[in-house]
DNA sequence: TGGGCGGTGTTGACACTGTCAACATAGCAT
DNA sequence: ATGCTATGTTGACAGTGTCAACACCGCCCA
């Protein structure tokens, strides 16, 4: 049962298919991924996949399902930095979002894209997604809290700042921004246009 | 030459197949557009196309382009509609981007995913995105001039309001907003949102 | 008038894909 | 030892994008 590798029987194909696509595709995107070339990558024949996930679209769905729980835990981990909830912790947190989709465009495509995917019939990826949500949510009731952002529905607002990056990531990993841009003054200045719209209103 | 129709040649099949292969998308996706079925459906044997496309990937690179030139002509028209620029306008123009999203969400996620899409190599959908930005840099000006938007690079400030309604727009259209929640004003109360932060300081 | 020529459309073929049915094996429980 | 179930394999099929070879149309020029 524990990893007897170059048997007939794999020792655990299921996990070794979520990283190996997860691979695959941060080395030659969506695409490169098909079901024979990832089956001759781990040795098995093209069919063995199918006895762990019931077609392609439900692997990559499992591999997206991972992004968003990666990209939570990396927000999380900028939250659990500061001591206190502050303004610029939670402008550092949209810069934290999109690095993550530079550093990953293909897997952050894949989060993304319905094309392909059928995401209603794979409730892991609904749950990650609504993880990250939540995640938002929360932290935007603490900075309402400490009186960083203004009262509104925190959720309306999450969706705001969370279309906000996600864009924003979108546009540059899909080549839109001009290449001759410094990428991070514009992360900065960008979270900070979009931070002075969340801001409470100040006396005035 | 004027389209006579059911002879041997077609008539004017580049354009028969944009406009196909727009309504093809709008029906069923980008995934529901194969070379093959466009062509029977213009009545026409399956590599035709291939006389008017180099591949796949262009034609839907052309049906791209021309998506980001309905989008800012639409765009065009509201600033059009009055006389002098006015935040307000400017924050309708972002309602008026996301609801194209919305009424045509299959075209709008071909016009940004890179995936299967040949990008650098069709000049005219990079001019096309560029002819959206190159719009929207000049209505930050004139508001700059207005005084209705704060000073600053006006390209930055560009990406970062495409950047923003661009995702709201992706977030809708990938279903990531809870259904039940008030489309239209969630649109509202974010560009609203979204405004403030481009907003002129005021005298503080 | 006729002859050819370039643009356009057709047919046959190929390699590749996702997926299924039928079969084979391994290892565990009885 | 026997059989059961989970897992892996093989052969096959329909569907895809694309190319090479061929066919046809209509225009230009002799």
């Amino acid at each position: 049962m524990i990893n007897k590798a170059r048997n007939y029987h794999h020792g655990d194909l299921r996990a070794a298919l979520l990283s190996e696509a997860a691979e695959m595709i941060a080395e030659g995107g969506t695409q490169s991924l098909t079901m024979r070339a990832i089956s001759a990558r781990l040795g098995v024949s093209r069919a063995a996949p199918y006895r762990h996930f019931p077609d392609k679209s439900s692997l990559l769905c499992a591999v997206a399902a991972a992004g968003f729980e990666r990209l939570t835990l990396r927000l999380r981990s900028i939250e659990a930095a500061a001591r206190r909830p502050s303004a610029e912790q939670f402008r550092r947190m949209g810069e934290e979002y999109v690095h993550f989709a530079i550093e990953n465009p293909a897997h952050y495509r894949l989060m993304y894209g319905k094309e392909a995917l059928a995401r209603e019939s794979v409730p892991q990826l609904r749950e990650a997604a609504d993880g990250l949500l939540d995640f938002l949510i929360a932290v935007i009731r603490a900075q309402q809290r400490g009186g960083g952002i203004k009262r509104q529905n925190p959720r309306t607002l999450a969706y705001a700042a969370w279309g906000a990056v996600h864009g924003l990531a979108s546009l540059m990993i899909e080549g839109q921004i001009d290449p001759t841009v410094d990428a991070d003054r514009l992360i900065r200045q960008t979270t900070r246009t979009l931070l002075e719209g969340f801001r409470s209103r100040r006396r005035e």
